[in-house]
DNA sequence: CTTTTATTATTAATATATTAATGATTAATA
DNA sequence: TATTAATCATTAATATATTAATAATAAAAG
């Protein structure tokens, strides 16, 4: 009988509950938002997305990323683009403010990743990322012909 | 240099998003919300709880938690009971509604955690909780002293 | 005993998540 | 080509998260 708290759902939750503010202190210093973030994070490895590429990649969800992207572009930190070739696409650009928010940004959230990577081993790494594959894994054909349900 | 999808962040989000959709398909079937679910969940464990004990126990955010128990009180799943010993406390209690919700529904939530616990050995799943653990440790005194920040 | 401080549940304001639906556009098909 | 189906961004409605504040009550301090 397995406890609540002991459960996938809980231990990832609590998980995530501690390292959050730790991200968080320097996000509220800049005055964004968690997903504000990821949306910038994004858009600095690849310079110009659509808005469903972006959703793919924070894994924000397209509803939720209408107002985020209506946020920053407030802010000044980003501009949408409508593509000519496929007029249904929206481009997703930093501008410069938002290019200086990102150069400003990153060195502190790497820093902070670094924080973790040395709280673990790098085998202690690649084992966390390689179970964690493992539980998301689909179901093998075998399991679905004996009618095992998930 | 890290990739953003290889961040701390973002490998748990992904773990996450791939783990509650099997979740939800049962809570829909029985049309409540994960966290709805969770607070009778955690009111499984032990009888009748405070408001802020169960903001504790399943790490939901006390003023979530007014509207998910005025939800859950609406649908007849619950009752709040102020003390008379100490009247700033509302002890939250399982309806008979409630108990039979939680009877109907706890052998399925331990299936689907079953299902997850077959696809990792026990020693994957204790290195799991060990190395999150890890990287929810605090700063150590020395850490402190040496002017580290997280 | 009175004033101050803490605690509990709650409200308020804004941001985001979830699910379903829609308008504009493009691709696929008859 | 005319119609149908698919795709993209968005809207809408409701639920939850985040942060700050508040009313009621209790505990602590003077």
């Amino acid at each position: 009988m397995p406890k609540f708290l002991d459960s996938l759902p809980m231990i990832l939750s609590r998980s995530i509950d501690g390292i959050m503010p730790v991200y968080r202190t320097l996000f509220q210093e800049h005055a964004i938002s968690d997903q504000q973030w990821r949306v910038m994070r994004a858009l600095w490895e690849q310079k110009h997305l659509t808005s469903k590429q972006i959703s793919e990649i924070t894994l924000l969800p397209s509803p939720s990323l209408v107002g985020i992207l209506d946020r920053l572009e407030k802010k000044g930190f980003i501009g949408r683009l409508r593509s000519v070739e496929d007029r249904r696409l929206v481009y997703i650009v930093p501008t410069q403010a938002g290019r200086e928010l990102q150069e400003l940004m990153l060195p502190k959230i790497e820093e902070i990743h670094d924080s973790f990577m040395k709280k673990v081993t790098p085998e202690e790494w690649g084992e966390l990322n390689r179970i964690l594959d493992k539980l998301n894994e689909y179901k093998t054909t075998s399991e679905l012909v004996l009618g095992n349900r998930v």
